[in-house]
DNA sequence: GTGAAAGCGCTAACAG
DNA sequence: CTGTTAGCGCTTTCAC
């Protein structure tokens, strides 16, 4: 491994200017340029990526914060990361994916001591507990998601609200009066408060209040099995439920067995429409689920801008971005025949 | 910020002894320890790991290399990542998941300079360059996965071949003679020549041939669709065919569809056993899939324990490590009604 | 047992 | 335009 005076010896230069090459920090005479780039190749010349940081006080690495227990890597996650890594990487950064603790506590030793220059947090609870740890510790960071206050923090987010609203008022023009909504049940876990279930819930109550719609709420367990309970318990609570709202991937295929079972066909006796999911999951299903396709490239990309225009000083003004869903019917692009 | 100097001066001592203390590198007397520690408590000192990185030449840190293109995330990845986290924190270590293209091209400026310790690949291909990267490097690595000749190389990997006889003995006592296999199309795509997919079809091949069954391997698009592609296939070659083994979660519930749309009742005239897969994914389908298991958290565990024993130097031996995955059927478990 | 001091490899003034 | 040099914060001999 080559040292950057190793290159400068070869190069008959002083190690400055190489420095000044490699990180084009100030103009260098094409001659000399030459020469020092002939020396880095000649003897593959890497450059030591910790010494330069612990000289300039930065990394260009930021870590996505990802909780060690609770929530899963779902496809939506999934898209968060690898499209936000994908522009730190044209701007220069790299993204890495860091599994913490939900409550932050070993959050201290690694952000601490720049090895990273700024952190995005997702799966983010309503009180989380991440934020004060993070602006203690004063590292820059930006939020996939929203605390309950977080009119003073840097973030993006899929706006639940304006996507439910969306929802039922799709639903609403086919017909519907009497709606369910399925949510995971994430009480007493580790990511109990989870803001994203929290705002749909609250939204959803409110506006069937509001339009003097039958609303109904269930918490689903895991799996095909939490699915088919959920069908259970909202055509218990509401038999004449003809519209179901479902936050929760892995029972989507279980909800539709269960209302199945139950006499129910869908979408001819029951409209069930898949909120804040992703294409990839939709198309498990047959016929294909409606479904609110989560922004997920869209906003990754935002949150890495925003974090990298933070750390780079490129903008001033905080980032407050929202993004809705966007329908996505079963029959728009199913070339399914009928069953 | 407080720096080690800060300490020293505020404890009386020299940067030395800090150090000493902070690493429990040589023995300091209880009366200056406990003075050290109360000024770092009271400068809430955190440590510099650039620094110390630089100093020490080793980060602590450990990558999981996932592509940046091509695969996605599936549960087993995820059960992969988690656990090789989890086990790396348990032994000191920090482990990230990095984004890296597939060719390896960008591992270079990454790796080098000494910002990981070492590095897990995953997601490996028959003839991974990421393997040569490494090795010119001089970067201590181990393998989920493993590639063709993978004798001098350290790794942990699912036995597919095992597995793949496992399932057919399993479907062989049931009374199946005629199989099919349903793979993912990956050819042209980055992922081409991804080693879990070439092991199941040659290892499927060789046996059905060997025991003078019927063997049939298709490979499915995306999603449900492809899914019911493959069932349509599938019976076009063989009719007669009775068995099926499904390596792609996402068409998994297409096949299904298929099958019953060709007049196939599963699992009375056809048995679908999901290959390498995870409990999450067979629970969202009802009645549940068969699955064999893949040893996602097993084999994570083993891969950290593989890595960092490479780089403490506590054992010497390469670890080579297979692991089967364990048939879990519908009914052992499912606690579902007839439908 | 503790301290002094020489780096680790690079950045960034400041001179020239 | 290029070189000199003083750090960045910590680890680690080697003395005392």
């Amino acid at each position: 491994m080559a040292t950057m005076q190793q290159v400068a010896d070869r190069a008959g230069v002083s190690i400055a200017t190489v420095s000044f090459v490699v990180n084009g920090t100030k103009y260098v005479t094409p001659a000399t340029t030459d020469r020092v780039k002939a020396a880095m190749r000649e003897l593959k010349f890497r450059g030591n990526v910790v010494a330069r940081a612990l000289a300039s006080r930065r990394t260009r690495i930021i870590a996505l914060l990802f909780p060690t227990t609770g929530n899963r890597f779902s496809p939506t996650t999934s898209e968060f990361f690898m499209s936000a890594a994908q522009r730190a990487s044209e701007r220069g950064y790299h993204l890495v994916l860091w599994p913490v603790d939900p409550a932050g506590d070993d959050l201290d030793d690694l952000v601490s001591g720049g090895l990273v220059d700024g952190v995005i947090l997702m799966e983010v609870r309503m009180d989380d507990p991440r934020v004060a740890v993070l602006t203690d510790l004063e590292v820059p960071f930006t939020l996939i998601g929203r605390t309950r206050d977080s009119a003073g923090l840097p973030f993006v987010d899929i706006d639940f609200e304006t996507t439910i609203v969306d929802s039922v008022d799709h639903l609403t023009a086919l017909g519907h009066r009497r709606f369910g909504l399925v949510l995971e049940d994430i009480e007493g876990t580790p990511m109990a408060g989870y803001a994203p279930h929290l705002r749909a819930e609250s939204t959803f109550r409110e506006l069937v209040a509001e339009r003097g719609l039958a609303g109904t709420v269930v918490y689903a367990g895991a799996g095909s099995e939490g699915g088919r309970g959920a069908a259970e318990a909202l055509l218990t609570a509401d038999p004449e439920l003809s519209a179901v709202l479902v936050m929760k991937d892995d029972s989507a295929g279980g909800l539709l067995v269960g209302l199945f079972d139950a006499g129910r066909r869908v979408p001819e006796d029951v409209s069930v429409l898949s909120i804040a999911s992703s294409a990839a999951n939709a198309d498990q299903h047959y016929p294909r689920l409606s479904t609110m396709l989560a922004p997920g490239r869209e906003l990754g990309t935002r949150a890495a801008d925003a974090l990298i225009e933070q750390l780079d000083g490129t903008s001033a003004d905080l980032p407050h971005f929202l993004l809705p869903c966007t329908l996505r019917t079963a029959e728009s692009t199913a070339a399914a025949p009928a069953r």
